[in-house]
DNA sequence: ATTACAAATCAAAATATTTAAATTTGTTCT
DNA sequence: AGAACAAATTTAAATATTTTGATTTGTAAT
């Protein structure tokens, strides 16, 4: 059963097809068309990986700890230090950051050394941020 | 004057620095150390911009938007049958992405079409979200 | 000028993310 | 075993983002 936000959608998009700004079709035909090229860009399992991936991304400090990493491995405590960040918040961007698989960490006594685990990955991020406007 | 937490921070840097984990140094020569590899990888403007560009890509429906703008230019009734979304979220997020220059729009009568701004970049990004895992 | 209508904007609620104090975990000393 | 301590986790508060109903804006047709 269509819902009345989907009826109104039918409605502009039939109003669209009446004006002749697209080649006329079929109503139902085309509100197919769109749905099927939308799916076909956009596997839902794939977008929502490579979502997750741009979250893990977007956020000041864990670009400036992939950036720092980037150049060579440091524990928690340098980074806080680097960053002036609190240890639990540190912590928490990094943890982020792992489960992403961008960067993996090491034991060494009391203290845990991140770096960069997927260079290549990480430089092709730089370089698309590094893209001229 | 420093803070507690700066502080703690200093403490636990001071004990890295007694271990032999690193080459040990003087503790505030090394804190500036840390800061200054920090600052030179990122100049606070440029990563501001650089998290807003992926702020504004991580997101489902934004992602989706721009495959689809990517295949060609849609109006917004058009995106909103695309992709199952009301009107007013379907504006919403056009207009982040408009804010980020990915998109532009072209008024044509009461309708507005949406299409990339700037393909070379929207196709950079692709290549590193294509990138192999 | 009035009506119709696509899209933008506003306003408020729902949801998600970020932060840090407090606590816990696990390791290394003595 | 017990003390010291780096880092992880928990919890709660602060902040930001997303969503949609209601309204407004601007264009086109009568």
């Amino acid at each position: 059963m269509p819902t009345a936000r989907t009826i109104r959608r039918s409605e502009r998009l039939e109003r669209l097809l009446c004006s002749n700004l697209r080649p006329s079709e079929d109503l139902v035909a085309y509100a197919a068309e769109l749905k099927t090229i939308a799916n076909q860009l956009a596997d839902e399992e794939l977008i929502d990986t490579k979502t997750r991936l741009l979250k893990s991304l977007a956020n000041e400090t864990r670009l400036k700890m992939l950036r720092l990493l980037n150049e060579r491995e440091m524990c928690v405590c340098e980074l806080t230090v680097a960053l002036d960040l609190t240890q639990p918040t540190a912590s928490h961007h990094l943890n982020i950051l792992e489960n992403m698989k961008l960067i993996r960490d090491r034991k060494e006594g009391k203290w845990v050394f991140y770096s960069v685990s997927k260079p290549k990955l990480v430089q092709s991020l730089f370089n698309f941020l590094e893209f001229p406007e």
